[in-house]
RNA sequence: GGCCCCAUCGUCUAGAGGCCUAGGACCCAGGAUUUUCAGUCCUGUUACCGGGGUUCGAAUCCCCGUGGGGUCACCA
């Protein structure tokens, strides 16, 4: 048995689709589950634009989920080159093979004749089907109108009296009927490859044995299968898996359609975090970066295993209750035959449950480093943080506990690192626990006054001094903790009370309930 | 329109003839814990697209509808 050689064929548009990168993730289980080799070819056959920026982005979001690739791009290897746009002698050579051997043959028909007999067929209500007027003329006639440099395009003959098959390991047997199928074109008047021509000549150079790809591929895989017969090569073993859909539908997700997500109900969340967080680090939602586009979720700070999680179990399960799974532990168990049939949307809400998940299986040491670059980013630390700054950090995330699910979460927490005369307030909690609240002014005075005499500014130390303090003035803490929370932080919600003294220290809470007490 | 694919809770799914008065997870709603929030722990609501067969028995097999989707290029 050979080894197993899958491959993803991204065009470098300059974004990694999210729904893309599920196929992708499939194709590279299967291939790893089996010891096998996991392949990147770039189809560039017609980019204008700048490769290596347009390609970028693509790498980076395999490189950020840990996705390796045994060959392509950047590593090269034995069946280079891997990028379609130089692998154009190797088309030519092939169809000029299928020409000699009568597999394929040039067509001299304009493009408006071809294009007018299709609305004819279609007019009549009857199949289309090339003429093949072409396929009349003499060898003197051919000769004749390649030297007057008439334009042809190459199509494949196709075998009229018979059908094509597949066993596909996840549709089944599907077949087409080969008397309904055009001769589709393999070479263009400008002697460049189409798509299904030059994606069979590379799966047959690479030996690519199994094609795992988005169903709406199924239809091409018709004339694909012609081709690999044509060219006498043994076809792979597919695998259409269905596509990913939007949010709490059955349509592809696709990236045309960003306006109309904003508005959808479950899509409309992530858009909102994304508003909220990117322009603080100095980027923002757009055509190029959106919960359509794997880099988005990067950006947002999901962990690499949260996404791939995510993506796993989207069209894909091992049993009736096993949700959190590691790549590590999905590659192991990964099969195709229990990959579900129809499309399945993506989940937002899914997808942020399994980021909580993973983000409580990182220690508060791999958070903080994680953390840092966001606060760096956003400007909220100096850029290299010093050995203090990491240490309140890693304070803040020990508080912050299950309160940080995203990575970017941690900017929200701006009150622990602006001055304390620069505090803002939510001004209506303010009104109510503070203003409103008779207690509450002389409360927090009082407490002023005997926090100046508490050394030990530890969450327990504080924990046992305060509670000890509001007992013998007879109050419960509830009377204190709102007021004072506010105080501090200039919010009616955050860590542990006694967390928030000890992030800020004697010094500053001090600071702040005198601002408090004197804004009042 | 032709061809092809698909169809279980709101969502992601389990289910390969009796284990199904259909299981899990997310979401949602209650409750408990708690100084807030978050978390955690309980509890709860909600689904086999419709109609015919086959069978002692169908979510599961077959057929027909219906619905959804993909694809029909000198795009990939």
């Amino acid at each position: 048995m050979s080894t197993v050689r899958t491959r993803f064929a991204p065009s470098p548009t300059g974004y990694m689709h999210i729904g893309g990168m599920r196929t992708a993730l499939f194709s590279w289980l299967w291939a790893r589950k089996h010891g096998g080799q996991f392949i990147l070819r770039i189809d560039d056959t017609d980019q204008q634009r700048n490769r290596e920026e347009a390609l970028q982005p693509i790498l980076r979001a395999f490189k950020w989920l840990g996705l390796t690739w045994d060959e392509g791009p950047e590593i090269g290897g034995p069946h280079a080159p891997y990028f379609q746009a130089q692998r154009s002698d190797k088309y030519r050579a092939a169809a000029a093979k299928l020409l000699a051997e009568g597999k394929a043959y040039k067509d001299f028909e304009t493009p408006e004749q071809t294009k007018a007999d299709r609305e004819a067929a279609e007019k009549e209500k009857r199949q289309y089907v090339s003429s093949r007027s072409s396929l009349a003329l003499s060898d003197a006639e051919r000769a004749d109108l390649e030297a007057k440099g008439q334009p042809y395009v190459v199509r494949l003959l196709v075998p009229r009296g018979q059908k094509v098959a597949i066993h596909d390991h996840i549709r089944g047997d599907v077949e087409w009927d080969c008397n309904l199928m055009p001769d589709p074109v393999i070479q263009r008047g400008d002697g460049s490859a189409l798509y299904n021509f030059a994606s069979v000549v590379d799966d047959i150079d690479l030996r690519i044995t199994d094609v795992i790809r988005s169903e709406e591929h199924l239809t091409n895989t018709s004339i694909q299968m012609l081709v690999f017969q044509a060219l006498g090569a043994k076809a792979p073993e597919f695998a259409h898996i269905p596509y990913v859909a939007a949010p709490a539908t059955t349509k592809k997700l696709s990236k045309r359609e960003i306006g109309k997500y904003r508005t959808n109900p479950q899509f409309k969340k992530l858009f909102e975090m994304g508003d909220a967080v990117l322009p603080k680090l100095g980027v923002a939602v757009s055509e190029a970066l959106n919960p359509v586009m794997v880099e988005f979720y990067e950006q947002m700070g999901f962990l690499p295993e949260a996404v791939l999680n995510a993506l796993a179990r989207l069209g894909w399960s091992l049993d009736d209750k096993t949700e959190n799974m590691s790549l590590a532990f999905v590659t192991e168990q990964f099969t195709l035959d229990r990959v579900v049939k129809g499309p399945a949307g993506l989940d937002p809400d899914k997808l942020l449950a399994y980021q909580e998940y993973w983000m409580s299986q990182r220690s508060v040491e791999e958070k903080v480093v994680l953390c840092l670059p966001y606060l760096e980013r956003a400007g909220m630390i100096p850029a290299p943080a010093s050995t203090e700054q990491r240490a309140f950090v890693a304070k803040l995330v020990q508080s912050l506990g299950p309160r940080l699910k995203l990575l970017s979460d941690i900017l929200s927490y701006e009150e622990y690192f602006v001055a304390d005369d620069q505090l803002i307030y939510d001004e209506k909690g303010f009104q109510k626990r503070v203003r409103d609240d008779a207690g509450a002014v002389p409360l927090l005075k009082d407490l002023a006054v005997f926090l100046k005499t508490t050394p030990d500014f530890g969450t327990a130390a504080l924990d046992a001094t305060i509670h000890a303090w509001m007992e013998s003035r007879g109050m419960p803490m509830g009377q204190l903790v709102h007021a004072l929370r506010l105080a501090l932080t200039g919010k009616t919600a955050g860590p542990g009370l006694f967390d928030c003294l000890e992030l800020l220290g004697h010094e500053r809470s001090m600071a702040r309930i005198e601002r408090a007490v004197a804004r009042v």
